[in-house]
DNA sequence: TGAGACCTGTGATAAACGTCACAAAATTAA
DNA sequence: TTAATTTTGTGACGTTTATCACAGGTCTCA
């Protein structure tokens, strides 16, 4: 619990009294590889503080699967339009190694912000910031070809490389895997 | 102004006196085409609500621009993460055609929020409706082909479709303008 | 420790797309 | 209305990428 501790106070002001009251919407969880965090079609009623491991989003599509994203120690992870509309996810949440999640019931979290301005505001920051990555990966697919994209990825988020195979990797990044694998060999030899 | 209070309605609970009270931080404006809501570099203080005529994000690299957007009647433009963080914007929003907007002020929409629940409630579901809006066109892109994303925007946006030029959607979808034109006649014949 | 499952690299080939060039059509401004 | 500007369509050509096929490497777990 201490990590999560330090992640709120990092993005606002957080007493110990709302420390106290958050526990109620608060249950650690552990989930072994390749278990569910969130399944396609669920209504999801959970954010997902994630303390060890890391998992990803994905869809699948004419049978293959194709990744939305990676989550990392000191992340959330969650459907943040199914969580914040109660609309069905479109893809799936599953843990790509043993995880430790603290999981934030919504119904709780809401009653406690409706006690505590504090707890509101957490609220408000964690969608701000998960509006912000969205927007971040978004630009990036606008914006770069496949190989800038590896590029962006190596300088902002290199535990993502490092952590993540590169056939799951080229599927994030919206490319063949044989694509990737001779665009990392042209930037070994250049 | 009646047209924005529809709107607001349509998203939240929303008394006579919340109105009155959100009067102080509205502006209505006037803009000329090609006239800018918000310049590239520029910190964003507001939210533009737009009355008629529509508006486009854009930015440029190396020379030539890249549309990431485009904002219609009873759509709120802006830059959610200069707007929320502070930061200066990494991209412009420009007037298409003549267009009139009712224009949130940053500063006092926050003052209002502190004194009234359901403007602080209605700042809640604009950022909320904003987060929606960049994942429904994240995913758009990550998801489909070029041909795939022009029959999404036929079928969910049929207004862009016909009020934008072909050259600008083309920098939208992010494909060259002569392949948009060769897609669009594969799909007249067949 | 050995068999099966997954992951990576690489060649051959085809399809998709970008770029350049130029003409025709449409729009805008004087 | 006409001239200038912008937008669109189209052919030729080269580049990038996907797809298929297969071989070798690595990991896992019974």
């Amino acid at each position: 619990m201490d990590n999560l501790l330090r992640y709120i106070r990092s993005l606002t002001n957080f007493s110990d009294t709302s420390w106290k009251m958050l526990q109620d919407a608060l249950t650690k969880k552990a989930f072994k590889k390749n278990e569910f965090l969130l399944k396609e079609g669920q209504v999801c009623q959970s954010l997902f503080y994630i303390d060890s491991g890391y998992c990803k989003s994905y869809y699948t599509i004419d049978g293959d699967i194709k990744n939305t994203g990676f989550f990392f120690e000191n992340e959330i992870a969650t459907n943040i339009s199914s969580f914040g509309n109660g609309q069905k996810s479109t893809y799936a949440i599953v843990a790509c190694e043993a995880l430790t999640a603290i999981v934030f019931d919504k119904d709780k979290l809401f009653q406690a912000s409706k006690q505590n301005i504090e707890i509101e505001a957490l609220g408000r920051n964690c969608i701000r910031l998960f509006a912000t990555r969205q927007e971040e990966f978004s630009t990036l697919f606008n914006r770069y070809s496949a190989q800038e994209r590896l590029e962006y990825l190596e300088r902002k988020h290199p535990e993502m490389l490092q952590r993540v195979s590169l056939s799951q990797l080229a599927s994030f990044l919206g490319v063949a895997r044989e694509t990737l694998s001779r665009i990392r060999k042209r930037r070994v030899l250049a």
